[in-house]
RNA sequence: GCCCCUAUAGCUCAAUCGGUAGAGCAUUUGACUCUUAAUCAACAGGUUCAAGGUUCGAGUCCUUGUGGGGGCACCA
């Protein structure tokens, strides 16, 4: 028998055990519990007083057994609190059950709050139950578990047992839960549209392809949620916005899983510059949400980076993507002989490839990683852009800005393209040099006759939510904040 | 796709030059009614990721594979 086995085994019996003894080793409803962080207050100051009775349940994690005196740690969602076990309390009955007790199982208690003689806030059990018997050895008590990949394979004993995990993924809800109440206070919409797609139109990524069986059609999961949120905009629907999952066929790394969560907001009657100001209202409310949370003070909005810092106090600065080239090159990105000169020596193809697609390999390597932000980017090369509208004064600029903070892209939003026969003209041009797959321009008929029906002038704006929650939270990968990233499968 | 690192008991980690695989925690047994990673005593626990190879002898060296991590590339 293996260890593992062995440890199981002794685990088991106990199980039996509790059921002898007449309880179900993995309980009923237990109603009337109570948050811990909220009873912990609620404690006697002075030792040894008997407190208010309180009922609480939770995880062991730690037991210090001194005989007919026990010390269990538990803990919740909210937090955790010692128990103090007495067998003169239990009687003989109830202490057979506590005799049953290991690492890792799920207790509720009735008992009165009260501090130890050294200080230490805990309840005094008058009575035990049983909710579920844990028959998987835990990890060790102190270490926790360590291995990256028994973490993210088995993420429960990540949350279970390393600090901060849990707290993150629930600021995580908690900034999304801000995302939606700034829309719903700018009386947005929320909507859901499909993910399986025939067309994996609105954004330039590689798709995952699925197929139909009763159709027998290939279908594309969604790369973006762009062309449907639109034609609900030529429906009516003047604010909508979606929180949904995407997904991309590409490499995974700190700041991508393949499938991840993207929030797209249109609104009627706006542009790229309404969208600045909604996208600063978003990321700052929850900014404010997790600084409150995190207990921080100070007047400006400063939430920690690693040893940095990052200050979303708005407003934030706008600068012309044109003028950073040229910050960053030493002259100006219409000058194409120059363009072409410094991309050869970056080692950037420039045979047959369109001019603006070889200005934007220059952008993203000389300009983009420098981006501390938030800042945001504005007016892009037109040719880019197939879904941007066009400045009225300068066809040759897309009316689109990016949101950057610390060399990540957050946020990209433009004014919508409602011309069809431009669409229609963008979608057939594909440009020199982009694989077909690379590119946003994918012929949409359907779309494109949605916008011949005639959509309002608008704003778009979409927002990488694992980014933002990345950001916010201190997490340098997307793995911290997503419950469940993808893993190859073992064997 | 390329390069580097990595895999030892349930968990956290050792193992010198290639020479009997060890410790702590957890478990099991015993003691203990105010502990704080409780303490004390005793027992037990191994297909060293997999498959090959070199060698008298491999956890250790070599080859291949698999999982994971990091970097590059890809990815607005």
């Amino acid at each position: 028998m293996s260890e593992q086995n062995r440890l199981e085994t002794f685990r088991v019996e106990k199980l039996q055990h509790i059921i002898d003894l007449g309880h179900d080793p993995y309980g009923q409803r237990f109603d009337g519990h109570r948050p811990i962080a909220e009873v912990r207050p609620l404690c006697p100051e002075e030792n040894g007083i008997d407190g208010e009775e309180v009922r609480v349940a939770g995880r062991i994690m730690l037991k210090r057994d001194t005989g007919k005196l026990w010390f269990v740690n538990i803990k919740d969602m909210t937090g955790n609190i010692q128990l103090m076990i007495s067998k003169n309390e239990l009687g003989d009955e109830q202490w057979a059950l506590v005799k049953t007790l290991d690492l890792a199982d799920i207790v509720g208690v009735d008992g009165l709050l009260r501090k130890t003689k050294t200080g230490e806030i805990s309840v005094y059990v008058k009575k035990l139950t049983i909710l579920t018997k844990s028959i998987a050895p835990p990890p060790e008590k102190y270490h926790g578990v360590d291995d990256v990949e028994t973490l993210l394979r088995h993420r429960y004993l990540d949350l279970i047992y390393s600090d901060g995990v849990l707290d993150r993924m629930l600021l995580r809800s908690s900034i999304i839960d801000s995302v939606r109440q700034t829309l719903r206070g700018n009386r947005f919409v929320e909507v859901e549209t499909p993910v399986l797609h025939a067309i994996a139109g609105g954004a330039a990524a590689r798709p995952f392809i699925t197929h139909h069986n009763a159709l027998d059609i290939q279908l594309y999961m969604r790369i973006a949620l762009e062309l449907h949120l639109k034609r609900l905009m030529v429906g009516g629907v003047e604010r909508v916005y979606e929180i949904g999952r995407v997904f991309r066929n590409e490499g995974i790394d700190a700041t991508h899983n393949p499938e991840f969560t993207m929030i797209e907001i249109y609104q009627s009657y706006g542009n790229y510059e309404t969208m600045m100001d909604l996208t600063e209202a978003i990321v700052t409310d929850a900014a404010r949400i997790v600084k409150e949370k995190l207990g921080l003070e100070g007047d400006r909005l400063v939430l920690p980076w690693g040893d940095e810092t990052i200050d979303f106090t708005s407003p934030w600065p706008r600068k012309k993507y044109a003028d950073l080239f040229e910050a960053a090159a030493g002259f100006p990105m219409t000058d194409h002989e120059k363009v072409i000169e410094l991309a050869k020596t970056k080692h950037i193809q420039t045979e047959n490839v369109h001019i603006d697609v070889i200005v934007n390999k220059l952008f993203e390597e000389l300009v983009e990683d420098s981006l501390e932000g938030p800042v945001f980017v504005i007016d892009y090369p037109a040719s880019i852009c197939p879904l941007t509208k066009r400045k009225q004064n300068d066809p040759t600029i897309a009316e689109r800005f990016e949101l950057y903070v610390k060399g990540m892209e957050l946020a990209n939003a433009y004014t919508e393209l409602n011309d069809p026969r431009l669409q229609e003209q963008l979608f057939k041009t594909q440009l020199a040099g982009q694989a077909e797959e690379d590119s946003m321009a994918k012929m949409d008929h359907e779309f494109v006759y949605a916008l011949k029906v005639g959509m309002p002038p608008a704003g778009g704006l979409g927002i990488g939510i694992d980014r933002l929650v990345m950001l916010l939270t201190n997490s340098k990968t997307i793995r911290d904040v997503i419950y469940f990233p993808l893993m190859k499968p073992e064997n």
